[in-house]
DNA sequence: GCGACTTTGTTCCTGCGTTCACAAGCGGCT
DNA sequence: AGCCGCTTGTGAACGCAGGAACAAAGTCGC
């Protein structure tokens, strides 16, 4: 048995399929049943060659001369990302961004489900937040092995993080994401994923202010020697 | 008049000096007063001689054989983020995210300040987050006029996020941080940066099940040696 | 049944980002 | 003062992502 594709999926194209993923449930829901690769472009905010190429990964997959049948690419892309059965995700860190996260609702229906809450503070734990009761951080270990969590997010602050990575990883969770504002070491088999919001902040200022710059070179702010 | 600087600087170098600037910060306030590429790198979590590339986009500004000067460093990183001054931004969508970022302290500290919270749900207007009373939609443009504020972030639900970014940009905001799950379209002049927490999570599934089946080759993976 | 049109899948190419490796420069020691 | 070791800054090579153009393939119309 050959391999039917290269089992290596550029990571920018992993990201992609997943915004490709969530416009063919929207077409789904509106009643669609096939796409062209130009309009499913237009709606991912992407170039049409370049989803073409992503989508090549998978195999063939579309029909020439009509397109992609919707709930085929869907199931596809689905499986392909591993999310066709609903994953565990435990969250660390209830602040306001742990509430917050455990409260939306966009995670559990793109194959997300949070089992279990956890906190340091022990004034938050026992409140419900989105259907969950936050724990207590020793309950960690006994949670995700009852519930096979595959996933956790830290939420918490900086200063405590890599201290819950690790204790994350001993649990035996193999994929975190990780919203402190500091780069996390994990043990081999365990990938680290990190969202750092500030940093999008600072990279916005300083395109508004490169603008700024180029188009309103009134005060000649040359760089004093 | 020479620009003494190569004036486009790679986005993704951007991103990591904003990771460099919030390292210089902390190893400031411990007291620490030069620091080596190397360390440096260790503490960013990138590669000596990247970290070396990246400052070089700013020209000279160490002293070889001995490192950088945290302090200097910090200025020149700063100077260049346009982070010197804090910043105005106005929040749309006052949901549990935008609520958390509402009151998230790490901004204020790293040169951005909300100057304005709006929600078009009349039962959120008037609510106090963060220290700043919610306000309606009405009183955007007025807002911004008044406190140049250069930075919208968008909470809101997909569905409106293109009719408020479009909003923003009239009112004179520059630069867009989206957190809904659409891609937006903003007129020239405007850039929009986007933040995708689902397909963040989609990636960690897809990294997780990928090494899942590279270790558990039930399903026969050709895996040649 | 056949031609033409539409759309996919692929290939090439260009540019960018990252990494490695080396030369230049500076401080400290003798 | 001269030498040595350490660190920066830069040049080159590698690999990867993105975009455009082209060939294959299937459908619709006649």
């Amino acid at each position: 048995m050959i391999q039917p594709r290269p089992r290596t999926i550029p990571e920018a194209t992993v990201a992609r399929l997943a915004v490709y993923l969530r416009v063919l449930t929207a077409l789904g829901d509106g009643g669609r049943s096939t796409v062209s690769s130009g309009e499913l472009a237009a709606a991912a905010g992407v170039n049409p060659a370049g989803l073409r190429k992503d989508l090549s990964h998978l195999g063939p997959c579309g029909v020439r001369g009509v397109g992609y049948e919707v709930a085929t690419l869907h199931d596809r892309i689905s499986r392909v990302l591993g999310v066709e059965r609903s994953r565990g995700c435990v969250l660390v860190g209830m602040g306001n961004l742990g509430s917050a996260l455990a409260d939306y609702a966009g995670f559990g229906t793109r194959g997300f489900e949070f089992v279990g809450l956890f906190d340091a503070a022990p004034d938050r734990v026992g409140q419900s937040i989105g259907g969950h009761t936050v724990q207590p951080m020793d309950a960690l270990d006994e949670v995700v092995a009852a519930t096979q969590a595959s996933i956790g997010v830290i939420t918490t602050p900086a200063e405590v993080a890599q201290s819950v990575c690790d204790r994350l990883a001993r649990a035996g969770v193999r994929s975190i994401l990780n919203f402190a504002p500091v780069p996390l070491a994990a043990p081999p088999g365990v990938d680290v994923r990190k969202v750092d919001l500030s940093v999008e902040l600072q990279v916005l200022a300083f395109l508004g202010q490169q603008r700024l710059g180029a188009a309103a070179p009134l005060a000649p702010v040359e760089e004093p020697a």
